[in-house]
DNA sequence: GTCGTTGCAAAACGTTTGCACACCG
DNA sequence: CGGTGTGCAAACGTTTTGCAACGAC
């Protein structure tokens, strides 16, 4: 578990910088983020309310908008359904089976050549972690062809 | 403007192979589908609408999950929002600009060599057309460097 | 004290479900 | 005529909004 808090006065002065507040909220829910690793709104605002039951999920909805413009969560989508949230130095590509739904994180160093490409061919500039790549996982694969 | 109901009997054969009958309605939303190139669940609707007011958005998404499975069209997820669906024969990777929201639409060629990376690596079947990829486009890319 | 922030309730949005009726084969 | 497919209304899960009260500075 990641010491709660850690960073606090990080984080007070990362707002202060731009006319915001620091408030317990602000950091309950940075705290969650880094604890989950990565999750959705719904599962860090259960994590939040272990510790502060009244704390609304509106609340970490704007909580988690605010901290992602700046800069210190971001978020994936995983396809279907909410989106995740991670801290934003935990970055990876995801790698989402269509079949079984299990997601897997690689290095975002694979991506390197695409976003070259991508950067040559279309003037484009890639975020890697934004995207979940789909697919089919090597265990739905061995599973499909050995019917 | 795609011929209307081109392909009719195509459809109707790969319906009765299955079991499924065939409809107005699922007829309509395949051209509609075909006339778009790439649209939401809603605009499909609106669009068979135009010519048949009376079909309703349930039948659309559920027509809409018949032609997929049967593999007629296929869904995309550029992002938030609602899936964007195509036939299934206009493949292409999407390029999504996370600043002015534009899509743009790549070779699937592009992804070979990650889709050989990844498969040799984790084992992974990459399904290219599924995902959106997310970024920032040249137009945004130029502007945000001129400030 | 000011004004950014919160909690609550309600609305908005995209999608799914239950059910009676319609219509394809 | 049997059973698949449809329309309608209502529920659902997720996210956003309006507003009065709260509390950081």
């Amino acid at each position: 578990m990641v010491e709660p808090g850690s960073g606090a006065s990080a984080l007070r002065d990362e707002l202060h910088q731009r006319g915001l507040r620091m408030t317990p909220q602000r950091q309950l829910v940075l705290d969650a983020v880094r604890d989950l690793g990565h999750a959705t709104p719904e599962q860090i605002c259960t994590r939040v309310q272990r510790s502060a039951p009244a704390v609304n999920i509106t609340t970490v909805y704007r909580t988690l908008d605010l901290l992602e413009r700046i800069g210190v969560v971001r978020h994936t989508h995983l396809g279907h359904g909410a989106p995740s949230y991670s801290a934003d130095d935990h970055q990876h590509v995801h790698l989402v089976c269509h079949d079984c739904g299990t997601v897997a994180e690689v290095p975002t160093e694979l991506m390197g050549g695409l976003a070259e490409q991508l950067r040559a061919a279309e003037g484009f500039q890639l975020d890697v972690t934004h995207v979940a790549l789909s697919g089919r996982c090597r265990d739905c694969t061995e599973t499909e062809a050995s019917r």
